[in-house]
RNA sequence: UGGGGAGUCGCCAAGCUGGUUAAGGCAUCGGAUUUUGAUUCCGACAUGCGAAGGUUCGAAUCCUUCCUCCCCAGCCA
């Protein structure tokens, strides 16, 4: 029976975004819409359009570095968006400064989204990625439009110069002296410009707006600058480059984007977004509907930083290990640690969309992960701070299998087969000489059950050879009739030291010590949403352990990526970088919730 | 002191064309199940919606004033 064609994601919550889309296909805003016949743009990118009456969002990166958590929440916004209304989100790399971008960002922030779990490929399979440097030449031509048209002008001020006329927050700016060139010499200059016959910085071509607005953008902003630059795709065919603003908006209109999502501190833009888009769809070099800017609050993480300097530093400063540390909250370090892309879209759907700055902490990330790594990971027994066990009454040289389920919920699942003999490894903080208030591990004269196996008695410890010592009941074994008839409360998991695989394992926890690192007290908001005080100061210098773990044979078949539970200890995975076959070294993604008293560990 | 935004439970976040007991999630606290102090499952959890006034039969929702926080003076995005 076909399943109803239900919209998903009916379980999430409802954001000011959906309500903006949904008022918007109520209202059959772009119902109208037909393609052909608009004038303006190369087709290129038209050919794969398909229903014009859907939505449009779209993705922009600068192709100026990785990819981090906060980029997952505005992919998981805007593909979710296209999904959810059967639309389309388009990838695009807002490539208009040749000095920052590079190829290599361009592939890994592909492979970020498509690891995310989008796609930015249609039904038909037309894939609708785009590059802003695809439309310099039909930036060009509007530029020079708007220059036909008398609204916008070559300035030849310098930086320095242009800054002084541009007044204050609180004054008004004043007009340049270049400002009242006819637009048949401004013409003249901008070719010239484009033909290279001016130094970096000589002129710059600038909207024609008003100098006195309260808002700055709109003091005659930049639209061309001279950079005798290679770009990384269009190489040295160009010396002029088109700035954001100018680029940005065009774009979208150009890609028939019906929402353009972007964070708050683009919300005094959005005039200048709406001006661009309206004077050439007045000159008839854009069709309508235009597309429209919607902000909404960017992602603040407790116990990390998220601002594009301040990991550049971590990484050249050599605080982590690269771009892929597992600590590090881009999204290729994200996989590296084993954080899911499960993981991540309930993230988003759980911390929500609005506009109000707020600070997610660093434990819903977490849960969220624990959320999808639990019903996916099998588990397995490793103890990571070995600790000797002898069992006294246990025939020497003997060793039999334990039967031990890969999920306690699904026994489908299967049971392996785990090796028991009169040696084992436990973890050291499940014995005490003398037990914690509300202790009930092993301790002298407690009982507890070995997973899987049997009910073990303490009867003592050898601090020369830092061994515990035990008995056990020969009737306890799990899974025969006796098992129950002792009851124990403690339950803990062990590796026959015989038979254990020892393997490194690091020991991933928060890259900082403190929330809000670098901030005095209380919390900064906001912006790049981080302390500007001594945030390397904050770093945790326990944030990577690496230890030697004694783990469950089965483990040295573990494959790279694919999550495991240790039990009672967290989700861990084989390294996909350091691991050899048959060799695998284990990171740790996150650990279990722990319910226990800090003093009972 | 210019312009643009935001303030609802410890953390997020619905609601905001005025009219139910102010959704939901996370956290927390009880309790049940449990061979992971995990998971799961039940239950509790805002006379209150930044503050003060006002309009109204009735306001988180409308009006006024005030307070707090965030963003903007790149030829970055």
């Amino acid at each position: 029976m076909p399943a109803p064609a239900k919209k998903p994601q009916e379980a999430s919550t409802s954001n000011f975004i959906r309500h903006i889309v949904e008022a918007d296909l109520a209202a059959g805003k772009y119902a109208e819409r037909r393609w052909g016949g608009r004038p303006g743009p190369a087709k290129s990118h038209e050919a794969a359009l398909i229903d014009p009456a859907k939505i449009r969002t779209r993705f922009p990166p600068e192709p100026n570095g990785y990819l981090h958590y906060g980029h997952a929440k505005s992919i998981c916004l805007n593909f979710g968006l296209a999904r959810d209304y059967g639309g389309i989100c388009h990838l695009r790399f807002d490539d208009t400064n040749p000095t920052k971008e590079e190829r290599e960002y361009v592939d890994s922030i592909r492979d970020a989204v498509k690891w995310l779990g989008f796609s930015w490929d249609d039904e038909s399979g037309g894939a609708h990625e785009y590059y802003a440097s695809d439309y310099f030449e039909t930036l060009y031509r509007f530029a020079e439009e708007l220059v036909e048209r008398d609204l916008a002008y070559v300035d030849s001020l310098d930086a320095g110069e242009m800054r002084a006329l541009r007044g204050t927050l609180t004054e008004a700016g004043h007009n340049s002296p270049y400002r009242d060139r006819p637009p048949a010499e401004n013409l003249r200059l901008l070719r010239e410009m484009r033909a290279g016959k001016h130094a970096d910085g000589e002129h710059v071509l600038r909207a024609k707006i008003d100098m006195a607005s309260g808002n700055i953008n709109l003091r005659d902003p930049a639209m061309y600058r001279i950079r005798h630059a290679a770009h990384h795709r269009t190489g040295e065919q160009w010396c002029i480059y088109p700035t954001y603003d100018w680029a940005h908006g065009v774009s979208d209109a150009l890609e028939n984007i019906t929402h353009s999502i972007c964070t708050l501190e683009f919300e005094d833009h959005r005039p200048l977004y709406d001006w661009f888009n309206a004077r050439l769809a007045e000159a008839g070099l854009l069709q309508r509907p235009l597309p429209q800017q919607i902000e909404f609050a960017r992602l603040n993480l407790t116990y990390v930083v998220l601002s594009k300097r301040k990991l550049v530093q971590l990484v050249e400063e050599k605080h982590v290990d690269g771009w892929d540390d597992p600590r590090m909250p881009t999204l290729v370090g994200a996989r590296r640690r084993g954080f899911t892309p499960e993981g991540f879209r309930l993230f988003a759907e759980r911390i929500g969309v609005a506009k109000a700055d707020s600070w997610i902490d660093f434990s819903i990330l977490e849960d969220c992960m624990r959320e999808h790594l639990n019903e996916g990971a099998p588990r397995r027994m490793a103890v990571l701070d070995p600790l000797k066990l002898v069992i006294e009454n246990y025939p020497v040289g003997r060793e039999e299998e334990c039967e031990a389920p890969n999920h306690p919920q699904k026994p489908d699942w299967g049971k392996r087969k785990v090796l028991l003999s009169r040696e084992l490894w436990i973890e050291r903080e499940d014995f005490a000489e003398t037990p914690p208030k509300g202790y009930f591990r092993l301790f002298p004269g407690n009982k507890v059950r070995l997973r899987y196996g049997y009910v073990i008695e303490c009867i003592g410890y050898d601090k020369a050879t830092d061994t515990v010592r035990c008995t056990y009941d020969p009737e306890t074994k799990s899974g025969t009739p006796g098992a129950e008839k002792i009851k124990v409360k403690g339950n803990i998991h062990w590796v026959s030291a015989r038979h254990a695989y020892a393997a490194e394992v690091r020991l991933y926890d928060r890259l900082f010590k403190v929330p809000h690192p670098g901030a005095k007290s209380p919390l900064p908001l906001g912006g790049e949403g981080e302390g500007e005080g001594d945030w390397l100061q904050d770093l945790n210098p326990d944030s990577k352990k690496v230890i030697t773990a004694q783990l469950e044979p089965a483990l040295k078949a573990a494959k790279a990526q694919e999550g495991i539970q240790f039990e009672r200890h967290g989700y861990f995975l084989a390294d996909r970088v350091d691991s050899k076959p048959g060799a695998p070294k284990f990171n740790r993604t996150v650990t279990l919730r722990d319910s226990r008293n800090a003093i009972h560990r």
